[in-house]
DNA sequence: AACTAAAAATGAACTGGTTCAAGTCTGCGG
DNA sequence: CCGCAGACTTGAACCAGTTCATTTTTAGTT
């Protein structure tokens, strides 16, 4: 069973033969190598990025010259700089390959394209931004709710796949604090298990 | 010139008479009393709010009893607990008027009833949700590029408005600082003027 | 298997922001 | 126009998390 755009659409709303046709039309696909970036400053971010093997990380390099993971993305999620590729603006991210990875991208005026004639797909990508969004909500809300070291336990609860393929220093600098402080957290929840 | 919802859809896309008057027939108005909650948790937040006159703010009591903010609206903007909306789940979040307001109502079932319908409705709330999503990943990352008083300036900047019709203590906790804290940055970013 | 470079761990000194407690200002109800 | 409650200010003690410098572990390459 391999990953598809079409599949993971699929699920989630019906497609007529016509609508997975012209998506099939538009989609690339793509093998990106360890450490390549899809995504980088300056260019507009022109394409959504679907991942069917591997992993990727969205990060942010402030001027100090630390990095900021945004987020983490594996098998069977999209990944962008989506502030860039909505306003179809220069990027500020880079998203960049943390394994050899295939991926399938489909490009804005294509996908724009697609919405208008399609609305099986425009409903599909509401729901997808909807859903986005309130997430996006909920991450913003749970710094406020939890402290580093809860952020972490509930990260690693909720997404162990990840919490256990990703380096570390970039899910430090996910969850917003150093990597020595994660090493400290670490240290201390399992020593008391 | 008063402010609705039909209006504030018409500028963003074409609604055919149909649409409108689809829409038309599904709003609520509604007066709300300042210090009124129109989400509160444990109940699920069954309509978006779009805010014709006044303001109100959306915020999060944590299991210490502090608040933090995390939205304000005024005038021409929506506003709920956004993710409750959506999965139709019981709140987290208060939703308050800050002042003597009247909004305009849409119910969820109503709103995903006249998407399958309406093409063009569809298309909308899928805009919205992908800039709330864009401006949310903003806010996530403006939070790791700024200090508190830079985050100050910048929302002072920003939204003038808002800043000077809302209690302070509501700014100090949208901006994730203690009130106190506010309080001293506004003396030392003043008094350096 | 040995060599290397990057990643993770550790500890000590430090800082941005909090907490608490007390004082001042403001607006609006009687 | 007085009183009083809620909102804002101030300062001192404190703490969660950072920074920097060093050591240990891990993983990729020849």
């Amino acid at each position: 069973m391999k990953y598809t755009i079409v599949d993971h659409i699929q699920r989630q709303v019906d497609l007529n033969a016509e609508a997975s046709r012209d998506l099939e039309g538009i989609l690339v696909n793509r093998l990106v190598r360890k450490r390549q970036f899809i995504v980088q400053p300056g260019f507009a971010c022109t394409h959504q990025t679907y991942v069917q093997k591997g992993s990727f990380r969205g990060y942010l390099v402030t001027a100090d010259g630390t990095e900021h993971t945004v987020q983490f993305a594996i098998e069977d999620w999209f990944i962008s700089d989506f502030h860039s590729y909505i306003f179809q603006e220069p990027a500020t991210l880079f998203v960049e390959a943390l394994e050899d990875s295939a991926v399938q991208q489909i490009e804005y005026s294509h996908v724009e394209t697609l919405c208008k004639t399609h609305h099986s797909l425009e409903h599909f990508f509401r729901l997808v931004a909807q859903k986005s969004f309130a997430f996006s909500q909920k991450r913003i809300l749970s710094n406020f709710e939890m402290q580093a070291e809860e952020r972490f336990l509930f990260f690693k609860k909720q997404y162990p796949q990840i919490e256990a393929r990703v380096p570390q220093y970039a899910l430090a600098s996910y969850l917003g604090i150093s990597p020595e402080f994660l090493s400290k957290i670490k240290r201390n929840s399992t020593q008391s298990t």
